[in-house]
DNA sequence: CGCCCCTTTGTTAGCGCTAACATCGCGCGT
DNA sequence: ACGCGCGATGTTAGCGCTAACAAAGGGGCG
């Protein structure tokens, strides 16, 4: 007899052993009755799923993972908590994820550091999740590499890409911005600001796309295209508008890039007495909860951000049990939202 | 020699027995190279770190916590992500488990089910956290039979607690319910409402508080004690604004049990022309960011709520290295904001 | 009646790592 | 010269589960 201690073990819970004893079947009997119920005998399974019950039997997901080498873990890969725009994508990834068992790691890469997403993916390596949801996709060499060498599905979100391989389900920022610009000028303005802050890559590109329709219409002027590398927020959005209109007092329609600015901007119209859509129209991007409540009800573009989470889930739970399948792309599309603001 | 397919293993990765081979080494010469470097003569820590470098060596941290009985991972139940103020008290708990090397595992318990909460942690348990953070103090009799049973040190946050073997960081809501009271009575409003959305248990504590404060004054109206059993949002606050100056335009004051309401209240007032502080005052709860940025800008009660999230997860990583530690309470208050509305 | 196939249960051997104990060699004090 | 302590490395076993193969029993069919 051994005097040996005995190790750590998670509490020392309750294993499928002390439940296969206690029915006197041998483990793998549980694991499949807990599993693929319809290969146990009824009667068994009744005499499983009671003990299971008596003993307070938690299967051990740990032990799980290592054994079948599917961890039930996706990771999630965004730039910001405090953009409420990937909170909504977060809140459709985990409809999906709760409905099918997984469970969700998140990764917060930031907008400033370029090698963090690398960094960050390698972290959630050490946890083998079965797939990785990325934001955009505009990843470093890195990622990719890392990515391809782990052999972990992975799907992207929030933006279209034009390589054939890639997995995304998103819309075009491009189109979106470009849809906003033309709004614009519908409605008569020439002069038209692009303002766009936290120069992430789907911003930009929206940007891109404002900037195309006005020079395919021939008003855009470089002088009204401002970027800022500051966070998007409400004052900055009144900041930027303030400075805005004493700089270029012939402005008369503003795009910007996302609803933050935007309600700042409108906050900042109302206190001054500038009229809006009048002297300035302005249009924003995402069409946040508030925009049909700023003092001008804000024109914007809705993004369908809860379907793409939800969607983007879906999609990567599908390549994981099938590694054989062709790369999907599900573009959702987005929505200009007529309000006061232009 | 066995012809027996090899089982399946994740990707076929670099192991430690790989990089222990490479460099002619034992396996757990590597492990403690990389756990406990100063257990390592410095040659061997170089090469072993070199040859991690070249391997493209990525631990399993699924082999270690079976191993080790340590999964490196917090689950964190909170009621919901469409309340931006949960957002904040994650991004505080992000902050300090990224810090430390752990994940985090998000569960949402939602509002309306009583046995949610229960479900969701017998779901999180599957994944052996090392510690668990919930919100609020009131779990149900089954929650806190199963966090002792599996022994899982637990830290509750956002509530204060009476009791004196719950370990929990956050402020009191009945005291910080009556401080708003109080501030409505200072301004001399003697008919004053209090509403509530989302009828959680935090939410009806700052009620209890402010109506606490009312009656101490004399002038409490159940008349004017409004419950609602719907989520709170910016349109449930102007309508039940509107709904109570018709029914009692002698309300003077209104405590909101959070900002999004008094948001819709502001607005519908801006709307209609009702003079605030004058006609009518108010005070929120929370301070979101677009509290400062309102018609009337809105007085409120400020929670540190990221503070609360990163102090959290702080004194639960240090239960778990000291589980002799005796019970620890941080109580981070609240702070009255003055602003225009009250 | 024997054969085959299908359903149901079991045996064996890991998955990749780490706890516990074992061992080795070196410097030091006496 | 000897033993002791200590730092550095190794051996063994096992965490709790599941893949792969094995086997037993029953039913259908020529």
């Amino acid at each position: 007899m051994q005097l040996r201690k005995t190790r750590a073990s998670f509490s020392s819970r309750t294993t499928m052993a002390d439940v296969a004893r206690d029915v006197g079947v041998s483990a793998i009997t549980v694991s499949r009755a807990l599993r693929t119920p319809e290969t146990v005998s009824e009667a068994l399974r009744t005499r499983i799923a009671e003990a299971c019950d008596r003993l307070g039997y938690v299967p051990s997901r740990v032990a799980s993972a290592l054994a079948s080498a599917r961890s039930m873990t996706i990771s999630v890969l965004i730039p910001s908590l405090s953009n409420i725009v990937f909170i909504d994508v977060i809140v459709g990834i985990k409809e999906t994820l709760d409905r099918l068992g997984y469970q969700m790691l998140m990764g917060i890469t930031g907008y400033d550091d370029p090698g963090a997403e690398e960094r960050l993916l390698r972290r959630h390596l050490e946890f083998a999740p079965d797939g990785i949801l990325l934001t955009g996709a505009d990843q470093s060499e890195a990622v990719r590499a890392l990515l391809k060498s782990f052999a972990v599905p992975s799907v992207h979100m929030m933006d279209d890409c034009a390589w054939p391989e890639c997995w995304w389900v998103g819309f075009s920022n491009f189109d979106a911005g470009a849809a906003a610009g033309r709004h614009l000028l519908a409605n008569g303005r020439r002069r038209v600001a692009i303002v766009a802050a936290q120069l992430d890559p789907r911003s930009v590109r929206r940007c891109d796309g404002c900037r195309a329709a006005l020079v395919e219409a021939g008003c855009y002027d470089p002088a009204l295209d401002l970027r800022l590398p500051q966070p998007s927020s409400i004052a900055l959005g009144a900041e930027v508008t303030a400075g805005l209109v004493a700089r270029n007092p012939e402005c008369d329609g503003v795009f910007f890039c996302n609803d933050d600015l935007a309600h700042g901007a409108l906050f900042w119209c109302g206190q001054q007495g500038i009229a809006v859509p009048q002297r300035l129209a302005m249009i924003g991007f995402h069409d946040l909860s508030a925009s049909a409540w700023t003092p001008t009800p804000l024109t914007t573009v809705e993004t369908p951000r809860a379907r793409i989470g939800r969607d983007a889930a879906l999609l990567l739970t599908r390549r994981i049990a099938d590694p054989a399948m062709p790369p999907q792309h599900i573009d959702h599309g987005f929505q200009l939202i007529r309000r006061a603001s232009a």
